[in-house]
DNA sequence: CAACTTACGAAGGAGCGCTTCATTAGTAGC
DNA sequence: GCTACTAATGAAGCGCTCCTTCGTAAGTTG
């Protein structure tokens, strides 16, 4: 019984405008009769949305190409470059953050280091330097930004406030939409990093076109993020994904038999322990095998809760540690299949450090679709 | 990406006739007006949708009703009387089945018991009783029946295959599907009994109205059904729910606290013991409150995996052992409470042991709608 | 320069939903 | 038994969206 509305005339439009500037994404110009063939609707009507999606300014026309048979077709883009957006990953020790047009294709990023425990304004200048020097990169405004989307640890309510954040103490209580608004002049939208980082390798990562995936945040913290029938899953609260809080799930503490393996040197700082332990792995010292085996088998019991509750189509080991793909993707299959009922593909995040940037770059593409046909929204803003 | 098809005008009358046929159902005779209201349509508009679905039968005229002021409108209805639905539970130890009208409403009810381990052609029987005492009971002959719609323990491919499953010796690599549908000459499906408990607890039962809900089946055997985003979620293999397989989840042997309590007496048959536990608990006797206590113990770590995994708006519990629900409940929700991020409502199922047939009763309802448009399909056969 | 190819644009038509309004079939009151 | 009132009916007309068709235009090729 969910909605007993019946649709009128508009909605079919509306469902074709949007179905025309999905097929102009990113596809570079295209004609009429192309358009025309990839949303099966014919070349009349194709060509009435065209010209209302002009009118609105979603799309323009460039000149026809030359050099072909018969008469010059006009060709239509979607204006990818009337807007920008940013997406940003508040990480523990890093902060990365991407510009990319209106198609999301990335333009310019950087990268601004951050102390684990600073303080919520070093936090906040540290987020404000990496998107100022995106920007910077490539000659752009802030004011011509549409949309900022941020991924960050921890569980994060609907309004944009932390509910949960046990891995970086500035967040703790944090209204962090509302500061970040303070900050950004454009609209922000706040998600969930490993979310962010699934909707990215289903995009355009290891997942695509997969219906179900899980994506495995695998590094010094862990995580989990959920594409459901081809849908980011929030959950009610939008505290989707925290199976790491179960103890018996044995995530919580994996990654401690990567630091504390007796093959890294002494001296080695903390934090670069796990790497020297899976790069002695992939040279195949045997301590440092054993310990990434000991890694895995606790990493294997969370992942085969999640396997056997969802049925996934593929799996997709993502996070600082999927750098050693290699080495962890083959103990992790084999005990996955001992333990699962149908074995999923298993596969390394193809995008590694940029997940989460990609994945807030992703979702502030989704969002703008969604505003299409918000009825108070005028022509777009056009910038040069 | 999903699909770039573009919307025809048919597609908006096909929308807007599924969403006329859902106002109707169950809603006993509607004039137009009060059609047109919850539809969302123009009076004219939906006259025009009735008398399509009048020609292809699946709605007819009902005398006006008398005694009211102005006009007396014409009434229309489903035509839910034309044909029949089955759904069977094919449990260990009990096949139910339930004959259904074309709404879905629950028109004879049976069961047969059956021994865990009957031979195959003794549970093929059994399904066959059960099923021809329902139709006896409302005398309705096999051939009015529509659809038939089983659901049973184990995992079931698409095709109707059983995969897996330990709990039924019968079923061992059966084409269940093939052996049901010689028996029946009628459209057969299958499903994993839990997701149509679960299915059914969100249509008419506990979770009426929730997006996400996890449905826990306690009893001799466990197991899970999941509704995400409203609908049924299956899983790539259709092995989704198998959470039990785990043993970290601590599901499999969670019943053995029930079953090897102290308190039970000597000579009680085994399949009675739980049963026995669960009933003294409820009169405070404290070693079976205690057996009661381990036995949640076990079962709030699959739970609260799932509950952290899928941060569900509402889990109920559901199964054989969910009559006992006043004893479970309080331990469950206390022990989640400390687990889980976001609680959770947890409730009780309203369906008891009819949960799996009526769900079957829901999963052939959602099939036929879905008929409604396929292209082959003449007008509807009309029974008497 | 003619022939060929390909796209354009205008015209006509069908389907669907909306609004409007005179008409009709009842009930209620005198 | 007649008139007034009420509420639904049915037909007409309009606008939108999509479709098919066909003559025309703008290029390339030989």
């Amino acid at each position: 019984m969910a909605d007993l509305r019946g649709g009128d005339l508009s909605r079919l439009r509306q469902l074709n405008s949007l179905t025309a500037i999905r097929a102009m994404r990113g596809a570079g110009p295209l004609t009429l009769s192309a358009l025309a063939e990839r949303t099966g609707l014919s070349r009349p009507s194709m060509k009435e949305v065209a010209d209302e999606l002009m009118e609105l300014g979603w799309v323009e026309e460039v000149p026809p190409s030359p050099g072909s048979m018969g008469r010059p077709a006009r060709r239509y883009r979607f204006r990818a470059d009337s807007g920008y957006l940013v997406g940003v990953d508040i990480g523990g020790y890093n902060i990365r953050a991407a510009l990319s047009d209106l198609d999301g294709v990335i333009l310019a990023e950087t990268r601004q280091p951050v102390q684990l425990d600073a303080t919520l304004e070093e936090r906040l200048a540290a987020i404000q330097r990496a998107v100022s020097g995106c920007l910077a990169l490539s000659r752009t405004a802030i004011e011509d930004v549409w949309t900022i989307a941020f991924g960050t640890i921890g569980v994060i309510d609907v309004e944009g406030r932390v509910v949960y954040s046990a891995a970086v103490p500035a967040w703790r209580d944090l209204d962090l939409a509302g500061k970040l608004r303070e900050i950004f002049p454009c609209q922000v939208l706040i998600e969930n990093d490993s979310r962010l980082a699934a909707m990215a390798e289903h995009r355009r990562g290891a997942a695509r076109g997969a219906k179900d995936v899980v994506f495995l945040h695998v590094g010094r913290r862990m995580g989990a993020g959920l594409i459901i029938g081809g849908k980011v899953h929030r959950g009610f609260g939008a505290a989707s994904g925290e199976i790491a809080m179960l103890p018996e799930a044995r995530w919580f503490d994996a990654p401690e038999h990567l630091n504390t393996c007796a093959s890294v040197p002494e001296g080695t700082p903390p934090e670069d322990a796990a790497g020297y332990t899976l790069a002695a792995a992939r040279n195949g010292d045997p301590v440092a095998l054993e310990a990434v085996g000991r890694y895995i088998d606790d990493l294997v019991v969370g992942t085969a809760a999640m396997v056997l509750l969802l049925d996934p189509e593929v799996v997709v080991l993502g996070g600082g540690f999927s750098r050693s793909a290699d080495v962890l993707l083959g103990p992790l299959r084999d005990r996955l299949e001992r333990r699962c009922m149908r074995m999923p593909e298993v596969r390394a995040s193809t995008l590694g450090d940029e997940c989460v940037v990609t994945g807030a770059i992703d979702y502030a593409v989704d969002h703008l679709d969604d505003q299409l046909f918000t009825p108070d929204r005028g022509p777009l803003p056009v910038t040069r």
